[in-house]
DNA sequence: ATAGGGTTAG
């Protein structure tokens, strides 16, 4: 309790120093028996007494009205009274500044010290439970409740319903009404407001034709819950609806109800109509503003967000309070305009510690690219939500930085939070990127035993990973089970298949899913291009990216832009690709240039390549692939001076070539092993060189002579990594089974070739992973056409 | 001295 009564100071508002409320209660030797204890306290004998308590209590609730807790305890235990209204005083003082656990903590103190708790003591103590999310606590008080004789008090039950409403269970709140002897407005307000609070938005306006069907007139407190309920389900129609019942009614000028109006229209996507009614409100307060100031973050209008801010701060003389600064975050983020939010984040700082403001910040950072700000933010927070835990877990793996977002998860796992869908779907891109397929399969496990089983939002992630980790029958069979499937579903199965080279599986899927009647959008396209480019379908490509804007009105993007250079790049046309991208519409990116990095390498042009590679370290100086390949090329062109001087060139700019490694993932041994290039640190390093040695005089290659192509002279591709991971693969996988192996780098020519034989003689499929793209061997043929 | 209301993070 210790622990939880500190927790609880975050909500305080004030300048209290904890308060060592448990500390009697723990000395407490007394029969803990639940009959009547007679109070030992003290009752005013005499008018003088009388006269004193009274100006004690007014002391008492001045220091409550301001929040001064800590002063009304100290008067509270020199009153030392027996009044159920001076203890009501107190725990209805802790609950209204949030410090809910005191209050609770205060209602078991009564119960000890035999003061009697009525009425009025409950709906304090129970609006506490609720808003600590006390499930447990609640449910003790609300049986205590028939034993003291308050079963038929309306506000009891009332408070009741808004209890069960604020700790999410509607079911409770519901049985509570429905048990109850007299309802009132307020019980059926409680439902509305509840069911919108969970985002139930329909049985919230049932609720509200319910309450007219029983005879009753919805009054305003009615109006800003359906408003709610309309806002959470996007519920325009019935939003505009519960409008007119506004004006019929005559609300039209209660100023919550215009916020709640206005929220409505902003949420469901109507910021014009949300600005009408904020210019007609005549006096805004920061309440108003603020939910303006966020309506055009949420319409993508960060400008116009901007401005609000700055108007409010002129026209009404208001200060941003935190909210505003919430609000206004992802405005600057939007905007890209890094300085005004690192401002401010300077105003907030004397706000700090608020939970949600500091987690907002880290979306912020994250935004930004800056996940090491994100993470002091994170590490230097006294208390953390669910939220900021997913905020920090996307803001690392928004940046590339995925065995941090694998570990921050790992973490969290050992906390008692519960991970929800939000952390799921956050964490699943990292695994797609950086997890072994063993540890894919933990999360998959780990997601079927979760209430996430069927969520068509984290399962199309799943199928997604599933392929990204090596395994695209598994994405599918992931893919055919989804109960519900959206466009997502349909573009991650596509995709799938595209990175493994199977892009006529990718057509075939692209009908069916027309067929379904779900509409394509921006990235189904990029899927299906991806596809065309990694299988070389160049015809239906085109025919792909021509119908995009013709049939679909979706203007393409550079990633399609850089999809169809990929496929006139395997054409070899290198004019064509060069004369592309200067006549593209949209700038070009390091990506579009890496294309015609690829293309040019591909086709063994070193002008064109020079040239691509100028356009990219122009843009990302620190490229290493791009260093690598252009040095591969010349080492090939046995431009032997021009390879020493990019290696000086990566020198000078402290860049080190990737050390590549290649790794076994279905091996039915346990230690999964990396292999780097000419590897020998295996336990059964010499059966893997033997099988290697009997497999290389089987290919006939011609060692030595490609050998002097690679970057490092010395470093043989006839013992690269990839071969001593297929070697290793080859005795220790179920035989028949596909060997997967799994690289850091791309697979270079040679060893491309190699592989293309073994899987002849071997009469095994052999898979390869790349960062990028996979490889399937099979019969001496590759998936990728010989091309990647 | 009485319960029910609006703006905020993924």
């Amino acid at each position: 309790m210790a622990v939880a009564l500190s927790h609880s100071y975050h909500y305080c508002h004030n300048s209290i120093t904890p308060i060592k409320l448990s500390e009697k209660r723990l000395d407490d030797s007394r029969p803990r028996s639940s009959k009547q204890i007679p109070s030992c306290r003290r009752k005013p004998e005499n008018s003088i007494e009388k006269r004193r308590d009274l100006s004690l209590t007014q002391a008492l609730q001045n220091h409550i009205h301001s929040g001064q807790m800590r002063d009304a305890l100290e008067i509270f235990e020199k009153i030392n009274s027996s009044e159920t209204f001076i203890w009501n005083l107190m725990i209805r003082g802790f609950a209204d500044n949030g410090l809910f656990l005191h209050a609770i903590d205060f209602y078991h103190r009564m119960e000890r010290e035999g003061i009697q708790a009525d009425n009025f003591t409950y709906p304090f103590v129970t609006k506490a439970c609720g808003a600590s999310l006390s499930m447990a606590e609640g449910q003790k008080i609300h049986g205590k409740l028939f034993k003291v004789g308050l079963g038929s008090d309306v506000c009891v039950f009332n408070s009741l319903v808004s209890m069960y409403a604020k700790l999410g269970c509607m079911e409770c709140a519901g049985k509570v009404f429905d048990e109850m002897p007299v309802k009132d407005l307020v019980s059926w307000n409680s439902l509305v407001s509840g069911y919108a609070a969970i985002g139930d938005g329909r049985n919230s306006l049932a609720c509200l034709l319910d309450l007219q069907a029983f005879g009753m007139k919805p009054d305003r407190f009615s109006m800003i819950g359906a408003l709610k309920a309309c806002s959470v389900e996007c519920f325009i129609q019935s939003g505009r609806e519960v409008h007119c019942q506004v004006l019929k009614c005559g609300f039209e000028s209660d100023l919550m109800v215009q916020t709640s109006l206005l929220d409505m229209y902003s949420k469901c996507g109507r910021v014009n109509y949300a600005e009408r009614l904020f210019h007609d409100i005549s006096q805004k307060n920061i309440v108003v503003w603020n939910a303006m100031i966020g309506g055009y973050v949420l319409n993508s209008q960060p400008l116009k967000s901007f401005a609000c801010l700055k108007r409010m701060q002129e026209e009404d003389n208001l200060s941003p309070d935190v909210v505003s600064i919430i609000n206004f975050l992802p405005a600057c983020a939007q905007l890209g305009a890094f300085l005004d939010g690192k401002s401010a984040h300077g105003y907030a700082i004397r706000i700090v510690p608020h939970v949600v403001l500091e987690t907002s910040l880290i979306d912020f950072y994250g935004a930004f690219g800056k996940p090491k700000l994100a993470e002091y933010i994170f590490g230097h927070m006294e208390e953390k939500s669910l939220v900021t835990w997913n905020s920090m877990i996307a803001a690392y793996a928004q940046n590339e930085q995925n065995k941090e977002a694998l570990d921050l998860f790992q973490e969290l796992l050992t906390k008692p939070l519960q991970p929800d869908a939000i952390t799921i779907a956050s964490i699943l891109p990292a695994y797609s990127e950086a997890a072994s397929l063993k540890e894919g399969k933990q999360i998959h496990g780990y997601i079927s035993k979760s209430e996430h089983h069927s969520n068509t939002y984290i399962l199309n992630s799943l199928v997604y990973m599933y392929a990204k980790c090596g395994e695209v029958e598994t994405a599918r069979e992931i893919f055919d089970r989804i109960l519900v499937r959206d466009v997502s579903s349909w573009n991650s199965v596509i995709m799938a298949h595209a990175i493994h080279g199977f892009g006529r599986k990718s057509i075939e899927l692209f009908s069916e899913m027309r067929d379904e009647g779900i509409k394509p959008n921006y990235i189904t396209f990029v899927s299906l291009l991806t596809s065309c480019s990694t299988s070389g379908l160049v015809d239906k490509g085109w025919e792909l990216f021509n119908s995009m804007k013709k049939d679909y009105d979706i203007d393409p993007g550079i990633e399609h832009y850089g999809c169809i250079l990929d496929i006139i790049g395997r054409t070899g046309d290198l004019d064509r690709a060069k004369n592309f991208v200067e006549e593209m519409p949209l700038a070009p990116t390091g990506r579009i240039w890496g294309s015609l990095l690829t293309a040019s390498r591909n086709h063994r042009n070193i002008e064109f390549a020079e040239f691509a590679a100028q356009h990219i370290f122009d843009l990302e100086h620190d490229n290493t692939g791009c260093y690598v390949l252009l040095s591969n090329l010349y080492a090939e062109a046995e431009r032997w001076g021009d390879v020493e001087r990019i290696k000086s060139l990566m020198k000078q700019r402290g860049l080190e070539k990737t050390v590549g490694w290649s790794l076994v993932e279905n091996t039915t041994s346990c230690k999964p092993h990396r292999f780097i290039n000419q590897d020998k640190s295996h336990v059964q390093t010499n059966m893997i060189y033997d099988v290697l040695s009997i497999l290389s005089r089987k290919i006939a290659e011609e060692k030595n002579v490609r050998g002097m192509t690679e970057f490092r002279p010395l470093d043989s591709p006839a013992n690269h990594g990839v071969r001593l991971a297929i070697c290793f693969g080859l005795i220790s996988t179920k035989v028949g089974s596909p060997v997967l192996v799994r690289k850091n780098t791309r697979i270079c020519e040679d060893c491309h070739s190699a592989v293309k034989k073994i899987s002849k003689i071997t009469k095994r499929e052999i898979v390869v992973g790349e960062p990028k793209v996979f490889h399937h061997f099979v019969n001496g043929n590759c998936s990728c056409g010989d091309y990647w």
